[in-house]
DNA sequence: TTAAAACGGTGACAAAAATCACCGAAAGAC
DNA sequence: GTCTTTCGGTGATTTTTGTCACCGTTTTAA
């Protein structure tokens, strides 16, 4: 991951002021203190929709959060790749931080889902604030409990229910995540979040569709029921 | 959960003094004048083998750690109950730690693998350690990422893995945890661990008994290949 | 010792999912 | 425009898993 552009250290002071303000949306819990420290250390990236950020088996040496858009992290096994979860504004990726004692190489990859704004934090700057600042050991600690009940949530589900219903579940989430009923989603994609087949899921929107759940269009699918069905 | 005996606390000092020495077996990173101040406020909980420790929808304000024996972490849904993973001595159950600062209740269940002792540490001292003590905060990160780790390797096994290679695995597994070849599981038991149904596990014991992976005991399996087809 | 419960074996069948093999339509590249 | 790629539809088949039904054995509890 290479550094695109550093504008919140070199540029001018009005640019700075507004990423503090951003950066106080995104963290309003930190010590008042750790936010000039967190701009003059942190650089930023920006993604595109679809840009792969991290791939497993690479090595960090970064904290990534999330000021904007939406990251998707999914995990890859021969071949199958699958959705764990999102990191949304004001969350760190807290597998990365993992590897903050441990230097090993991740077993995750990451990719933008939106337009994304990624401030990184260079690892030995995280070390001492966790040392040092509580209030920032309490957003790591509690993106950690975030992070581990999503991916709960998501094995649970993997564990006890049908393609049928994870698909439902599946585009219910992505139309709260995009405030939208419009979904525009392969089924090729869909297939490889949900760690299946292009064909499985074309046959259940069929099905779902002659059920008045959705309706397919071109290139995009339309949720006419956005929580029946909807399981949490 | 009841507390039922508390003898590092009201015993005579030499069983303290072991007490001290077991903990710093236990968690040898800490800083020392911790385990002083851990001894004082913790009580202890004795667990027989196949004890239930906590339960879904249950409220924790204590955080455990293992000091000896296994405790078997696992999630259940719509009557299916599935096995996470396993907090071996000197972790420390971290879907706990979770509650210190939201206080809802646990979304899993424990169960002493073995007989199991366990240390509990109330959460307002745990907050007050966690804030002050980087060696402790540090092993609390450390029992989070494992946690996390062995959680998305079984999501992975899950989704990649037909139920004989998880099965295969399963029985690596449990033969490594106690050390020999010849486990004592009922089909029942373990179909209950892999969240499937009894039958289905009977099927394929009896497939990979013909292909001499193991032999079928009265009550117990044994392992004959202990590598073989074991991935990861 | 007797009754009840747990255990495991197995056939039959159903449901769910994966896989293969096509096909035409639409979108994007050039 | 044309060519190529991606997309989605669908039938046929197999594999995998889940479920039911039933039975005899072993263990446990009363």
């Amino acid at each position: 991951m290479s550094s695109k552009f550093q504008t919140s250290i070199t540029n001018s002071n009005s640019i700075r002021m507004i990423d503090q303000q951003r950066l106080r949306q995104c963290l309003p819990a930190l010590h008042k203190d750790l936010y000039a420290d967190i701009i003059a250390n942190a650089t930023y990236e920006q993604f595109s929709s679809g840009e792969h950020i991290v791939h497993q088996g690479a090595y960090l040496d970064f904290l990534p959060i999330v000021l904007d858009g939406v990251i998707k992290m999914y995990a890859e096994e021969d071949n199958v790749q699958f959705l764990l979860y999102y990191i949304n504004p004001g969350e760190s990726c807290i597998m990365s931080f993992n590897h903050l004692f441990v230097q090993e190489p991740i077993n995750f990859s990451a990719i933008a889902e939106d337009q994304t704004l990624v401030l990184c934090l260079p690892m030995r700057k995280v070390k001492e604030w966790f040392v040092n600042y509580p209030s920032f050991s309490k957003v790591i600690i509690n993106d950690y409990q975030r992070n581990f009940e999503d991916l709960l949530r998501t094995t649970k589900d993997i564990i006890c229910f049908k393609m049928e219903d994870r698909l439902i579940k599946y585009l219910n989430k992505k139309s709260n995540l995009s405030n939208s009923n419009m979904l525009h989603l392969s089924h090729q994609s869909i297939a490889s979040d949900l760690g299946t087949s292009r064909e499985v899921i074309s046959r259940i929107t069929k099905k779902l569709e002659s059920q008045e759940f959705l309706v397919q269009h071109k290139r995009h699918i339309e949720l006419l029921v956005n929580d029946n069905r909807m399981i949490a």
